[in-house]
DNA sequence: ATTCTAACA
DNA sequence: TGTTAGGA
């Protein structure tokens, strides 16, 4: 099962396909690999490569945004992936990866000013 | 014709 | 984020 990883990492999109695939502006894919998103190669000629896995990537940011995150919230949700995936002893959460997500989202959600949480009653209490 | 960086009437 | 200038 290692040749699809191959496949799925492999840089083979130029910037213009990947704004068809993705339906994002060159401005905006540009932007977040700023951030720190994704990391496409560069060719002799400087210009941006992209695998399958940066689309994929691409289109979950584009999922983020449309649920209200902002980029620093989008950030620390790959960093949060990063540092588990570095530290083999915490088996436990491992499973819990998706959930946690779903906390960081509302987490986040409170930071994005676009919600009152002082008035609001039970939803974010446990949070 | 495409993409790149940098910058903002 | 959009857009544009000036290069490659």
């Amino acid at each position: 099962m290692k040749e699809k990883e191959l496949r799925r990492s492999m840089a083979v999109f130029t910037i213009g396909t990947v704004m068809k695939l993705t339906d994002l502006t060159a401005r905006q894919i540009r932007y977040y690999e700023e951030q720190g998103l994704i990391e496409p190669q560069r060719t002799e000629t400087n210009r941006r490569m992209y695998s399958l896995d940066n689309v994929d990537r691409l289109l979950e940011i584009k999922d983020y945004l449309a649920e209200g995150l902002n980029m620093t919230a989008i950030r620390r949700i790959y960093d949060e992936k990063q540092h588990k995936s570095k530290r083999p002893q915490e088996v436990k959460e491992h499973h819990l990866t998706d959930d946690d997500v779903r906390r960081i989202l509302y987490k986040e959600l409170l930071n994005t000013s676009s919600f009152n949480p002082n008035d609001t009653t039970s939803w974010n209490k446990n949070l």
